[in-house]
DNA sequence: CTCCAATAGTACGATATCAAACTAAATAAT
DNA sequence: ATTATTTAGTTTGATATCGTACTATTGGAG
């Protein structure tokens, strides 16, 4: 293969990768309450399976956003009491966020809807487009996030 | 493998695929002036390798994005002069959108400086993980389309 | 032909995102 | 200990995105 071959199909790589994430983004905003955006939705679950909670840099290393960003999107999902932010006992210019209850209990209700409507794609798929790629997206990503300047 | 872990990869799978949107656009967006966004350089590259042009629906369609986004991103392309926006003669109703000589020339800059930022991720990687997830990521993508309500 | 439903795009208003500049706390340097 | 530097987060202001409601055009039913 050329190299002009494999940056041809490395742009197409991030082409689908884009409408995917737009694909799922919409249809997952679709079910979520007023304008929580679905990286919001993300943050939650990933404080949900840390209940020690994660400071907002932190955050905002996971989800490549900035922090200042992350400042509105907490703020938002505390607004909706499905997180708390305390101020860090170890670091008082910092701070801890933690899902709450509600937080776990919403988290659920949203991802069963979700499932509910990919079933049927699932069920077209299978699990194996899923299960092939998913070594691959990993190593991209941690790659990409390695040498990120 | 049990349904709940199947589950779990597809959630995975998009959360993957969310991060890796993140960090492309995240990097193109620093190449690009002002505050012009990875889709409507997205779009661009599209109405490039189409010299016949695309309609504003067609465009919403291709890259799942509301219209009413459409209508902004294509006055902001307009603006800085990448592509044109006629009424279409065969519908009143509709415009053709279509790049002009100083779009391609700006797409083919960009993309030379994306390859540059990219080239130590792909000489660490190689092609193959490229390769190998792009014909799922494909199929995925085909038919979570149509399966959109 | 007339009317009506469907379709393409836009105006408007609300919210999300993010860069730049800022404040406060922690850490390092002298 | 004092000062300088770095770091965590926020404020501010600008722009992007998108839902709702709208206008204009098309195409079909009668």
């Amino acid at each position: 293969m050329k190299p002009e071959d494999a940056t041809n199909e490395v742009y197409r790589f991030f082409t689908e990768v884009g409408i995917i994430n737009q694909l799922i983004s919409t249809q997952l905003e679709a079910f979520l309450p007023g304008r929580m955006t679905a990286t919001q939705f993300g943050i939650l679950g990933h404080l949900v399976r840390r209940p020690e909670g994660e400071t907002p840099l932190q955050l905002s290393n996971a989800f490549q956003v900035p922090k200042t960003s992350m400042t509105h999107m907490l703020a938002s999902l505390e607004n909706h009491n499905l997180i708390t932010l305390e101020t860090n006992p170890k670091d008082k210019r910092s701070k801890i966020a933690r899902s709450t209850p509600q937080g776990v209990e919403f988290l659920k209700a949203c991802m069963e809807r979700m499932s509910e409507a990919l079933a049927p794609v699932l069920s077209e798929l299978g699990p194996e487009p899923f299960n092939r790629s998913l070594p691959n997206l990993t190593l991209i990503r941690e790659t990409l996030d390695k040498e990120r300047n």
